[in-house]
DNA sequence: CTGTTAGCGCTTTCAC
DNA sequence: GTGAAAGCGCTAACAG
């Protein structure tokens, strides 16, 4: 038959192996309108008329429909997600200005992918490559310093970039932090004021770990204009996590190592915690025989006793502007402040 | 001129406001083969001569290509990331989780969503709602109660879903957890065994948390089984925030309440902590005076003094096996414990 | 091992 | 207010 000869090209259209689920085309059929006014009635109910919104939604209703984000970030070059890159989870306070950054990006449509580093640069810049793929519309991320490739792949990707939890002087695009080196000054001149004389600045410093770098110099700066001529002391740890069994081993090395120490800076209100009640067992007297300072202000801070003299950071207001930042950015509306400082609070307790 | 009676159909064809991105063309430009070699150079290395690799991974350096994940998943309909719905994010325990599971699908090239439901059922919907948009290749979700929309959105989606932190008699799908009544049980028959014999449950009780109601649940069962025709003792508060100062208020209301209580049971460490360290505070002896047992083996149980009495949960191994458990499914491979039930360990210690 | 073609599901553009 | 056509950037399917 000629039928047959017809040429090998016209084949049947393929038919991918499609997900089977329920599209806009098939609400759009059962509503008995285009694809695109079910689009419409999506986005901006109002830019339809009433009667076909309600059609519409009741076709959305009865087929289940659940829209494709995938298909309307290609479509519409938005993908309404934020990408946040911090280095731990489990690290409370991190915790917190995630939870302020999501409280503050989900009611607005915007979907967080996390991930995180454990403070190694590389993890950082592999992180950042591959969420750059998914073409966040913004990027929050904890740290201001990043490998150069991670860099400029922030500044290519053209959408918002917040850095935070300390401050820079070459800000990628947006910051909200603080001073981690000032902190850490405050907490020395505080000690110094008080008479103590031999500080010992104690913590887990991993090499990552720019926000620890910063304090530790803070420390050194301080203690120099304070004490000059005093060789500072110092006792770190690289590879141990951040737990109050740490802070034990950090005051048992310190103790070994500067006996004569009579105030420890901590980095961190956990590892101030496990020193403060391993002196309690050891009937080591805080503050007569030693001082104590965290860095933080965990729950657990004031609620030690003695209480920790420690640095409050507003950890959780942190992803909440972060998050307004980017918004604002993401919404093309104007941001008059790149550069935001959130400060610190000094709060002197018992334990100092 | 006759040019301009072509008909207004053939006009040019339209461009996009485009990325002004590098697209994959770009690349295979550059290297002189198809789009479809460089995506396969891609996805699989190995399935393209190593001449062709190398001009194309040139290519890509020099293009500074990100491919766009949002483009692939619509074509082949994976889209690479999983959805986790937590309760909180800044709650350590689930925060441990998350960095497990995050820990085991990063490696394997999955992304994560994060949402939280600050304990509200129709936050929840709303979030599995949103998120199925993305089309997720897994769902993972703590808790096991969700509403009937939720649930049927869950099962319609076609993907793995892992519920977890408890068991459930019709999971969804997969579920790794354990028995938060059977261990509130064995804190209970601890305490009776040790001769207490006025106990008081008493901790922070949201309306969506299944977990706080199961614990409280088994305390109830066993507290009648253990002391049968004694009223049980149950002080609880709704609004208030899983902080130490919440433990400290507790412990007070107790007392108020029931001074006869000789044990208090917390549903969680964070409370039991505050609590303690109240009682210390008070001249309150623990255990002397009063039994104090938690919930969770957080870092700080075993450093108070008294040490706390507690149930270890392996909050991120329950992360990672979930991870474990989506990724099988995910690469199609066989799964044979649709359920895994964890478990939990008492940790006797000083409080009790 | 490599290329061609069609299509994933949506939104933009343009027309009415 | 609504619709038709085209295209977002990639990969599955097929052919060689």
């Amino acid at each position: 038959m000629p039928r047959e000869s017809v040429p090998t090209k016209t084949r049947a259209p393929r038919r991918r192996s499609a997900t089977s689920a329920v599209t806009m085309a098939d609400v759009a059929a059962a509503a008995g309108v285009s694809t695109q006014t079910v689009s419409r009635a999506l986005r901006d109910p109002a830019s339809v008329s009433g009667e076909t919104l309600q059609r519409i939604e009741e076709a959305v209703r009865n087929t289940h429909y659940v829209q494709n984000f995938a298909a309307s970030h290609l479509a519409s070059n938005r993908s309404m997600t934020v990408a946040a890159i911090i280095p731990a989870i489990s690290t409370s306070i991190f915790a917190e200005t995630i939870q302020g950054l999501s409280d503050v990006l989900l009611p607005e449509g915007y979907q967080v992918f996390l991930g995180h580093t454990d403070y190694v640069a590389a993890r950082e810049e592999a992180l950042i490559r591959s969420l750059s793929g998914r073409r966040p519309d913004g990027f929050f991320i904890i740290g201001t310093q990043h490998t150069r490739d991670a860099t400029h792949i922030l500044k290519r990707a053209g959408v918002p970039v917040v850095e935070s939890w300390g401050l820079t002087s070459r800000p990628i695009d947006l910051v909200v932090g603080f001073s981690n080196h000032a902190a850490m000054k405050t907490v020395v001149n505080h000690l110094a004021d008080r008479g103590y004389h031999r500080l010992t600045f104690a913590g887990v410093m991993k090499p990552g770990d720019d926000r620890a770098k910063e304090r530790r110099k803070g420390f050194l700066d301080a203690h120099g204009e304070r004490f000059p001529g005093v060789e500072p002391q110092v006792v770190t740890v690289a590879s141990n996590s951040m737990i109050m069994a740490t802070g034990a081993e950090l005051l048992d090395l310190v103790r070994a190592t500067y006996p004569e120490t009579d105030a420890i800076v901590f980095t961190s209100d956990v590892l101030a915690s496990g020193a403060v009640l391993r002196c309690n067992d050891l009937g080591v007297r805080v503050p007569a025989d030693l001082a104590i300072t965290g860095f933080g202000n965990y729950d657990i801070a004031g609620h030690l006793r003695p209480s920790l003299t420690t640095v409050a950071i507003a950890s959780r207001r942190i992803g909440m502007l972060s998050a307004e930042l980017l918004l604002a950015r993401m919404q093309n509306k104007p941001v008059t402040e790149r550069v935001i400082d959130i400060g610190f609070e000094l709060l002197v307790r018992d334990s100092s």
